[in-house]
DNA sequence: AGCACGCCGACT
DNA sequence: GTCGGCGTGCTC
């Protein structure tokens, strides 16, 4: 029956706000609403403003009368379709975030903002008449006759030329001023570098390689090898054999992976372009990418967490590397976890899903032992590399220096002289993580994250000089006495990356020392500019987090945790898997080359159980210890769970929300009289009870069984948005929080 | 989230 | 006398 005008067709919009619903529109005059609409943008009114939303659907007007019409759409046909609308919507779903959010979040901010899809080819020069004739006039062996005879056969793009000449910029930019060369668009797929072959896999890679052939289909498979094993080669040959089928890659890498070395070794070695999608690009080049992949042009897309939501029309494997790391968990707005939906679309896009680490997740562990997964493992390191031999360094009662034993300063002073690097990893940034007074007791405190109650410390920074807050951000100058009794005895406690570069620079002053942190290397290419700087020379490193992965340092022959202790007490139940992750990590930089390696860890507690089965049976015994506590316990993955936080100005508008939340979650927990399957623990303060002048409280759902708690969420969910309480509080729902923070 | 409307304090 | 504080309400 067509539409008569008492029930007037309309458009169903899903909209970048946050509330739990879709908004109807007229459509745009002359346009009639169709099936076919379905993933198209349009432009809205709302309220005052104009907004950018998804058409996700069409019918019978549900508002009587005070009905819109859209503006205009803004693609000719559907920019989110068939794979990644349907994976989107179950996003939307299982998050229990407003469609419209996902869809905001998944987009590139310029198709977000409401630009038309951009257009996709890539750069390539050649040679112009003139270049052609004056050739043979450039003198032999300059950067711009070199670059000239390249382009002698034909239009070369700009990949390619970054990979055969340096400095190729300038040498075009002389052949462009003198008339020689220009530059000319050409579509992203036609450029092909020739691909390099690789070093001969050896039989684990072979027969890793060789499984991954053979699956067909959706098949997640864990590929778990130690640093320096070669996951990266088996990435590469499951990517070429993709490519081979005509079929398009998609590579999740943590932030610190991407570096320019491994996109280089990519683009070296699969003859394809190669297309990085991480957070330095500009916003137009992301959704140049974006459009690219959506054009099934980009054949092999290698990117962060958020490369997750790039559009697979040809899709033929995703491969997610160290699928442990926690910077794949979006810690605000739609908290998704890229891993996790890198597996939903591998499924809807019947793929294989390739989950790679050294220190594979619990949860990714017990789907693997469970035969949900495939499980390969690579035993080895290539080369005739070693494993590095841990030693346990009890530090009790030793006189510290810095934080640091008296053997550990022998050991870097001998393996110096030895002519190798020193790795001293401490995961604190700043000089000090506390100001003390020694006459009254006084300490530092950031004024916007303490309470009564609780306080939390600024941490010393710039040489004892500044006072910086770690979790707002909050700085303040150093007092130069104690606020509370004026005492001049005020001491920094505790040791920071800085105090230790200052410890080891004057202890070791003939050689070089870098600290390495978040404070020296604001940039990516900062890091690989000051580990270049040290080349293969002795001298000594000085961390955090930031050099626990990649950046193969070869001459690396010792490494000393300092902070060992600080993870062995976490309240989380997840830090005793980042402990153990992070040490087996930090050890796997040593040795990697023909040098054994040796780690030391120093610590207080050297009976501790988690270390000896790290030692003695290595991750595999760890993970074993820790899934049987996490049974017990019914933590992840024996349980499901969500986190309700609340931030408010005032205690009690986070609290009153989340009493109320509580009720309205009981309820739909016990809705149909049978017994309740889901658990509420809560609401209780937050770990750290305020920051940034927020108070912060949370409430924490957890079931047995994942359907039970989604089925309660999706009850209760909607009413939350309506509680009167929520006005005076900012709420989130955390779906598989990572840590109960 | 934004944006408007609405009712109470220190300022050109 | 106004500018502006943020509480409350609404967005097809």
């Amino acid at each position: 029956m067509p539409p008569t005008a008492s029930t007037a067709a309309c458009l169903r919009v899903a909209l970048p706000v946050p509330l739990p619903r879709l908004f109807d529109y007229l459509p745009p005059s002359g346009e009639t609403p169709a099936a076919t609409d379905v993933g198209r943008r349009v432009r809205v009114p709302f309220g005052q403003r104009e907004l950018v939303g998804v058409v996700v659907g069409s019918g019978p007007a549900e508002v009587g009368d005070g009905l819109r019409q859209a503006l205009a759409f803004l693609d000719p046909q559907p920019l989110l379709h068939g794979e990644l609308l349907d994976s989107l919507r179950w996003l939307g779903r299982y998050t229990h975030a407003p469609l419209g959010e996902v869809f905001a979040t998944a987009l590139p901010s310029v198709l977000r903002a409401g630009e038309p899809l951009p257009e996709t080819h890539a750069w390539a020069w050649q040679l112009t008449e003139a270049g052609r004739t004056g050739l043979a006039g450039l003198r032999s062996g300059t950067r711009p006759q070199r670059l000239a005879s390249l382009l002698g056969d034909g239009p070369v793009d700009e990949d390619r030329l970054a990979l055969e000449l340096d400095e190729w910029r300038e040498a075009a930019r002389s052949l462009l001023k003198r008339g020689f060369a220009e530059r000319v668009a050409v579509p992203a797929s036609a450029v092909a570098p020739a691909p390099q072959p690789g070093p001969v896999p050896n039989p684990e890679q072979e027969e890793a390689i060789a499984t991954l052939r053979a699956a067909s289909g959706f098949s997640p498979v864990l590929l778990e090898g130690v640093t320096g094993s070669g996951k990266t080669e088996v990435y590469l040959h499951a990517i070429a054999d993709c490519l081979a089928r005509g079929r398009q890659a998609l590579v999740l890498v943590p932030e610190i992976g991407l570096t320019p070395q491994t996109l280089a070794r990519f683009r070296a070695r699969l003859g394809v372009p190669v297309h990085a999608l991480h957070s330095g690009l500009a916003d137009g080049e992301r959704a140049r990418v974006w459009a690219a992949a959506w054009r099934g042009e980009a054949r092999v897309i290698v990117g962060t967490r958020s490369a997750v939501f790039t559009p697979l029309p040809q899709a033929g494997l995703i491969v997610v590397d160290e699928e442990h790391d926690g910077s794949y968990k979006q810690q605000d707005g739609i908290r998704y976890h890229a891993r996790d939906f890198a597996l939903v679309r591998g499924k809807a896009l019947d793929v294989p899903v390739l989950l790679g680490s050294a220190t594979p997740s619990l949860e990714t562990l017990h789907n693997a032992c469970a035969g949900r997964y495939g499980y390969l493992r690579l035993r080895r390191r290539a080369g005739d590399a070693r494993p590095p031999s841990v030693r346990i360094l009890d530090v009790r009662k030793r006189p510290l220096q810095a934080g640091l034993a008296p053997e550990t300063l022998q050991m870097v002073e001998a393996a110096l002289k030895d002519g190798g690097q020193v790795l001293v990893f401490k995961n604190r940034r700043g000089y000090a993580p506390v100001l003390l007074c020694h006459d009254c007791g006084w300490s530092a405190h950031c004024p916007r994250c303490s309470t009564e109650v609780q306080s939390t410390p600024l941490t010393v920074h710039a040489g004892g000089g500044r006072l910086v807050c770690h979790h707002c951000g909050h700085r303040q100058p150093r007092p130069l006495a104690c606020p509370d009794c004026a005492s001049l005895a005020l001491q920094p406690q505790g040791v920071g990356t800085e105090r230790l570069e200052e410890l080891l620079a004057e202890r070791f002053a003939g050689w070089p020392v870098l600290r390495i942190d978040r404070g020296t290397t604001a940039r990516r290419e900062g890091l690989q500019k000051l580990l270049a700087q040290l080349g293969d020379r002795p001298g000594i490193l000085v961390g955090t987090q930031i050099l626990a992965k990649g950046h193969d340092l070869p001459n690396l022959t010792r490494v000393v945790v300092v902070g060992v202790d600080e993870g062995l007490f976490s309240s989380d139940f997840r830090g005793g898997e980042k402990l153990a992750q992070l040490l087996v990590q930090v050890a796997g930089r040593a040795g990697r080359a023909r040098k054994p390696g040796e780690v030391w860890w120093q610590t207080h507690h050297p009976d501790h159980p988690l270390l000896h089965a790290l030692i003695n049976g290595g991750y595999e015994s760890f993970a074993a210890a820790e899934l049987v506590q996490r049974e017990a316990a019914s933590f992840p993955p024996y349980a499901h769970l969500a986190m309700l936080r609340a931030e408010a100005s005032q205690v009690e508008a986070a609290s009153a929300f989340l009493r109320a939340a509580r009720h309205a979650l009981e309820d739909a927990a016990c809705a149909g009289g049978k017994a309740p399957e889901v658990e509420l623990h809560g609401p209780i303060t937050a770990p750290m009870p305020r920051r940034a002048g927020h108070y912060r409280m949370q409430l924490l759902v957890s079931s047995p069984r994942r359907g039970a708690l989604h089925a309660c969420l999706d009850a209760a969910l909607p009413g939350l948005y309506a509680l009167p309480e929520a006005r005076r509080t900012r709420w989130s729902l955390d779906v598989d929080p990572v840590d109960l923070y």
